[in-house]
DNA sequence: GTCTATAACGCGATAGAC
DNA sequence: GTCTATCGCGTTATAGAC
């Protein structure tokens, strides 16, 4: 904890910077100048920039990984269980709001990790998916295409580091709950 | 139309690029290679990088703004209208997918085009809300938070660009009217 | 742990020959 | 309209002083 507290705040400073333009924007000259050092000194710490998204990525990947794991072992109906896959994005985005921007948008960028990151998210996806099936099956959900609600309610979701951070006074139980109704219910009348 | 074909070419060829890795990570050498030729002579056609980003991205913009202003001024009730907002993004995303990437994803990298795409992207979303304010009012929409309702729907409109591409045998019509159905009745049975 | 200095290379862009 | 050659600068990364 004490002895990687350096590194942990390079990958801090980092994920911000990416945020704003992006892994490949942004140089280590830029990085080392938001620490106040020297790019060559941040080697001291990280092997490459490389090592930095990975890090950044794959952990956040691995949260949902589990989180989501957690959710599809519990005995809820289907939708109670999208309610909670509602609440598991909120959290993680709210903890991390710039590191969400990588995992949406430079995941493209990763090299060893690669093709992990993409077994990672195909598999949340066909779980995610199969909440959905499941809940057709049990007549709680709509017999529409899977593919266009699963796609409309990830999409929402993963678009929340976006919208998040501009609602800083927000109570984000409330806000999962509003979230989930409108992405279950609909906004008609 | 036949003096602009080779710059016209340029901009085709960037965005699939532009798309695949972001603008940052396209070197002019990566295009001019997709092009079959050398970096030097993509400087006959356009004068920077930056002109092709802002190629892109303002016409696109520009299709939306003009899109919903034509929806605007119809006679139809806030529902109607927003069905015919899901029809206009999934008609200009289909028409040009991967500009819809550098659209969502590299806008930041704008130089002098940023202060006017920043200007029609508020007037957008301000336009959008008002048209879900309406049918608040007229008692078509629940009255849950407006903002949530915009960021929902905005949200997954925004990201068709990453899903539409990867069904190309979809009838655009038949799904615009499916998803559309989703995001204002939701999934619930 | 940070510094200076530097290696080895790639970047966007330009000049001028053909 | 495309080429070769080149400019000035930025890039990741390393070596060695302090």
């Amino acid at each position: 904890m004490k002895r990687d507290s350096r590194k942990t705040e390079i990958i801090k400073t980092a994920t911000k910077l990416f945020k704003e333009k992006g892994y490949s924007a942004v140089t280590m000259r830029d990085l080392a100048t938001a620490m106040g050092i020297k790019a060559a000194s941040l080697y001291n710490h990280i092997s490459s920039k490389q090592e930095i998204l990975s890090d950044i990525i794959i952990s956040l990947a691995e949260e949902f990984t589990y989180g989501l794991e957690a959710i599809k072992k519990t005995e809820e109906n289907s939708i109670e269980k999208l309610k909670k896959i509602c609440h598991l994005h909120v959290n993680i985005t709210a903890n991390n709001p710039y590191g969400m921007a990588s995992l949406n948008n430079d995941w493209m960028h990763l090299e060893d990790q690669l093709t992990y990151y993409k077994k990672l998210r195909k598999d949340y996806e066909e779980d995610f998916r199969t909440v959905i099936e499941e809940g057709v099956k049990t007549n709680l959900i709509k017999d529409a295409k899977t593919d266009v609600m699963l796609f409309s309610m990830l999409s929402t979701l993963r678009s929340l580091y976006i919208w998040l951070p501009k609602k800083e006074d927000v109570k984000l139980e409330l806000f999962a709950d509003e979230l989930s109704s409108i992405l279950i219910n609909g906004i008609n009348k």
